[in-house]
DNA sequence: TTGTAAGCGTTATCAA
DNA sequence: TTGATAACGCTTACAA
């Protein structure tokens, strides 16, 4: 039914090799200018559309690129997977979407089902620090990290400058008057969470402060298990004044417990999200937050991958920093003390 | 360098076609069972994964399904695509997620795309009420249609009951005492809109209302372009106490509105949202709305659409209706007149 | 600049 | 129950 090499060589009268010459951007040179105008003309009427799986059985390309995230339901990440369809869309690559929830053997399961469709690369926002499959995978397909790094094995990455943005947060905090500031780190196996809270000791040390209490963490990126660190961390110490929080999901979590202890936001209680995801301008309070370029960093990424494709083997590693930008809304605000 | 059917028939010292048939489920009858031991035990051994390109340019079918999303941004989708994804996956199928930015042109690009890849049907969430491509497309494709359905033909489709749901918000505002209700509705292109617009009428027929003043639609399903539909709707008639809205976002838009005139939610306007996305209950004021299974409907069309790969040709066209839910938050209460 | 021919890894048909 | 063979549509040495 649909029209093959064949069809459109019988057409202008050549061989089908010719044919698939002169369609291939990169081939076309080898055949003469006139043909090529002819071939195209005639592809273009008999609505020659190329097979990818014949092209890719030959080549050993799909053009696929698997891209793993932990949960789309999470709002931070369609931002990211946007940015990267756009831009491998462009370049007649596709990518397959795969979710794993965070759970190190539904990503072992999807990565498997991506690699048995041989897909060309991964684009991995599921970073651990300690990842064995990472390193594993890593010497079979080229790879780009997304939004975490890895510490089990170097690897071509684009993420925001967490340094920079969680001093923007705690700097903010300052200005406005507050020096009893706490964390709530993201899970300890995740990188991001890991790098936040080293971001966020630096920069309290960079303002002569000391971080309140021991260090907090929660078990997930979820809204419920942030409600209960913070529940442990206000009872703890009562004198906190703000929380920088590892992300917004964590800021929201932290809110609700303030609530429930009658501690409201921002009046007893400042607290600075991370990502600025959609809707943290229309929740309760409006949320400030560092906003990380969520489509950018898709893009990039891709763009990152796309280069790897090419430059077969030993590029110099890259690994791309995004520089984020503080969101100030109503979560925040000088301490009462200090009113 | 990966395991090939001509390795593992070798290592067996039998034909490949025979593997072939071995590992293929609906042809393993055929073969010896001793052999089918003998068969997956030694491609086991070699990591044997079979090649979707070869296989695929064999049965020109690529066990690939397109999956065709107005908006992944927007908070809806990811869940349906959860859903599509859980129940595809699981049968070896595996989704190609496009985005079209309720684009028409842009989604004629990308459907070409998907095509062009050889997927072997269509699960669209971007089906407008009158939609040219969608007739010539079905003529082609399997397709399942999410979420909306369409009135240029007959399509299988799964989707919320609207009747149901927008009948539970009316009588939920009624119990609460409302009678100038009015209806802020979708864009008019898109069917989900229109249906909801026409349950509402007829909502409020049945308790004996009229809707008040003449209808207003967004040209957009956005918060902005529901502001501006809302402020032109509160202008026009002061006595209005309660809004239903097409969805979240046009409730969201409403509240912001009502806002920007003094107007507080729930005091002096109650409105009631649309699909109950992630994070409504964390808006100022937690919103009240229909929850739509969203799921389920992703998990439901992808189940259709596997029938309707095996069932070759006709079958009864299947319009599935899933039944939601209201959820009562705290952007409805009793007029004040009423309190 | 173009044609020839082989082969990528499967599966379907036919024969044994 | 298994083997032989051809074909799916494309790319790429190599030859002309």
């Amino acid at each position: 039914m649909a029209a093959t090499l064949k069809d459109v060589a019988k057409k202008v009268g050549i061989h089908p090799a010719t044919v698939s010459r002169a369609l291939n951007p990169n081939t076309a040179h080898l055949v003469n200018a006139a043909t090529v105008i002819k071939v195209r003309k005639a592809a273009a009427a008999l609505n020659y559309v190329p097979n990818p799986m014949a092209a890719g059985l030959r080549t050993s390309r799909s053009h696929t690129i698997g891209v793993v995230i932990p949960d789309l339901n999470n709002p931070v990440f369609p931002g990211m997977v946007r940015g990267i369809q756009d831009t491998l869309s462009r370049t007649g690559y596709t990518p397959l979407l795969v979710n794993t929830d965070n759970d190190p053997e539904s990503e072992a399961h999807v990565i498997a089902a991506l690699s048995a469709r041989r897909v060309d690369g991964f684009i991995l926002a599921t970073a651990r620090r300690d990842h064995p499959l990472l390193v594993e995978l890593s010497e079979k397909f080229p790879i780009v990290l997304i939004n975490r790094v890895s510490e089990s094995v170097q690897l071509p990455s684009v993420s925001a400058d967490d340094l920079h943005g969680i001093r923007l947060a705690v700097e903010h905090l300052y200005g406005l008057g507050h020096r009893s500031i706490a964390h709530i780190a993201g899970p300890a196996w995740s990188s991001s969470g890991h790098e936040r809270s080293q971001a966020f000791s630096k920069a309290m040390r960079d303002h002569d402060l000391v971080p309140a209490r021991r260090p907090v963490a929660v078990t997930a990126w979820s809204i419920e298990s942030a409600r209960e660190a913070a529940l442990r961390l206000l009872n703890d110490d009562p004198t906190l004044t703000a929380i920088v929080a590892a992300n917004d999901q964590i800021a929201l979590g932290a809110i609700a417990a303030a609530k429930s202890m009658k501690r409201r936001c921002p009046r007893d209680l400042s607290v600075v999200g991370y990502n600025d995801m959609p809707l943290m301008d229309l929740v309760d309070p409006p949320l400030t937050t560092v906003r990380v370029p969520q489509h950018d960093i898709g893009a990039e990424s891709a763009r990152l991958m796309l280069s790897l494709l090419v430059e077969e083997g030993s590029t110099p590693i890259k690994q791309v920093r995004l520089t984020p930008e503080l969101i100030i809304r109503s979560s925040t605000a000088p301490p009462r003390s200090a009113s």
